[in-house]
DNA sequence: TATCAATCTGAAAACGTTTTCAAATCAATG
DNA sequence: CATTGATTTGAAAACGTTTTCAGATTGATA
């Protein structure tokens, strides 16, 4: 019941050998003899010794620990992300120090400040746009940081992604293919890379494959909220289109919502398809047609790609691109 | 462009004055001369110092971070409060290490002591249960821990709630009084005190005020799984339920869109109510009628409680009860 | 101008580990 | 039984801060 603490000392006294031989015992390091290891082992037992890891962290300049930036865990595409992160993280011993950013670009450079100074191994960011400022900030520092399911468009930084373009492109074409001429893409803030450099050519290379001109009307520029959804209704109807590519499930179900509470029917008279499925994607009606990404994956194959990069083992592809696949629920025909 | 990192010492030779100096203006201690202060600002600027925070976790015993301990970011319920708690730790300048737990009670206690041996200065407690082995954990350490949106029926650590067996009371009575004799109470594992004592208190209480008999034919005890909820419109059925109150949105998600695909129409011919209030209520169709719960507010008020646990500040109520309300949406008549 | 209190400053000791380097021990060999 | 090389060990120096305590400086007062 004594609150006070005890350290390696208190260890190396009690069963009579050095402080560096305690360090050997707690790290496993093998060169002691067995019997003073299990001397050692039942002192630490006994006085229920535990390392501090703060110490720890400042002695060894490693703490064990990872930051992760994400603009918030609210969202099932990022705590999905996270998740993964965490598992893998777990697996190898590191914990995550969690933050959110709000996509708001003046916190993440300070966020990813505050997270060095606590000297954090490694970093994953999530992140919808990486600004100059962001980036210099990303050069400055030798600690390595892998971008998972976020795109840089200058690609400095390891990733982990599914290819956007391709999906999009693919979502789209399907679409075409089944007589839609007018298809809505309805899309996140265009500045972000992902949607105004990846998927938006995605869309146009679809509409150019099939000999659709592009018309700039169909472009619906959001804020990719379910409620910014629920609204489109009107606009997309009158822009005339028969479908609409969203890049985001709250939003995508938002749309939906809103064609059917306005007596459009989904999908006999209106066709959604959605970027991310997420497990919303089974839980409306109807059910979601959408992508299909790994985001588990995404975000453990960048913890995993990070662990390697910390312990400077050799990465063979810095710019991971995971298979993504097209799910056909109910949504579309 | 160097990457040699410079330390308080390095900045002190720059700026001809002592550690202790440059450690006061750091933190900024008021004993110090503007014109120091303003020499020892510029060469902090000029040197780019960031000041280490592990070291200055070890001198001073304060990290400046939080353990939050989570059974799964993934769920909304739980990532709500998480939002939360993040808000008001960045806001008191505090980061958090986030982990899942899976309500796994041997992981809780692993990571509940990784999480010590960091030195937090507070955890946050997620958990369904609270076995006894992690009771005693928490009686072991004197750093704060305070339970949000969970239950311990010993009612040792300070907590973040709303007062389940009322809300829930309220529904079934809300149900009964529109003509409901047969209300099935759907919930997750019996076990953890926030459903088998709380929540079936308040279901319990509510048939008795009626003068309704209890039927063990009408709980449903499951494992709060969306897809759970699809597969049970048949035993609903058969128990002769005409409405459910069910402890958590995915899982009332997944009951209602089993009813509906089954045929039975919401809310004609069976209501469903459910308890969480997360934006998915709003997404499905028809919208679910839901108990209110401020779920970011209960992390952001435990989290507040903490930073003043971790101040030696005085604490007027350790058992926070959070207001709740009912919200009427389409799943109920 | 001497005195006193208030204000500022610096030297050095923590904080609890890891790590380096040399010394001690040990076992086997010639 | 010395000699050698491997295996174990310990002393002490980092790691980069905060904090304590005493000393130096300042400004006002008598």
């Amino acid at each position: 019941m004594d609150k006070q603490t005890v350290t390696i000392y208190d260890v190396a006294r009690e069963a009579e050998v050095s402080m560096a031989t305690v360090s050997r015992v707690v790290n496993g390091n093998t060169n002691v003899k067995p019997a003073t290891r299990k001397k050692v082992l039942d002192v630490i037992d006994k006085l229920d010794y535990r390392p501090n890891a703060v110490a720890r962290g400042l002695a060894s300049k490693k703490t064990t620990t990872v930051g992760v930036i994400v603009p918030d865990v609210t969202n099932m595409y990022f705590s999905s992300l996270a998740r993964g992160i965490d598992d893998i993280a777990a697996m190898y011993k590191y914990n995550i120090i969690l933050t959110n950013s709000d996509s708001d670009d003046e916190k993440e450079v300070q966020v990813l400040n505050t997270l060095l100074s606590k000297q954090v191994d490694g970093i994953i960011f999530m992140g919808n746009e990486i600004t100059d400022q962001l980036r210099e900030e990303f050069k400055r520092t030798k600690t390595p940081i892998v971008l998972a399911g976020s795109v840089d468009d200058q690609n400095i930084n390891p990733s982990v992604n599914i290819n956007y373009a391709a999906a999009v492109q693919e979502e789209v074409k399907n679409l075409i293919d089944r007589g839609n001429k007018r298809v809505a893409f309805v899309c996140g803030p265009l500045k972000y890379a992902i949607n105004g450099k990846y998927r938006l050519k995605g869309y146009k290379q679809a509409l150019k494959d099939a000999g659709i001109p592009f018309d700039e009307k169909l472009i619906f520029e959001t804020d990719s909220k379910y409620k910014t959804g629920t609204l489109l209704q009107p606009a997309l109807s009158s822009a005339g289109a028969t479908a609409a590519v969203a890049t985001d499930d709250e939003l995508a179900a938002g749309i939906m919502n809103g064609m059917t509470d306005a007596g459009v029917l989904v999908p006999k008279n209106f066709e959604v398809i959605t970027s991310n499925d997420t497990k919303l994607t089974e839980m409306v009606r109807p059910k979601m047609s959408s992508i299909t990404q790994p985001l588990y994956d995404i975000g453990a194959v960048a913890m995993r790609l990070l662990t390697k990069l910390m312990n400077d083992e050799p990465v063979n592809e810095k710019e991971v691109l995971l298979p993504y696949g097209l799910m056909k629920r109910e949504s579309t025909k």
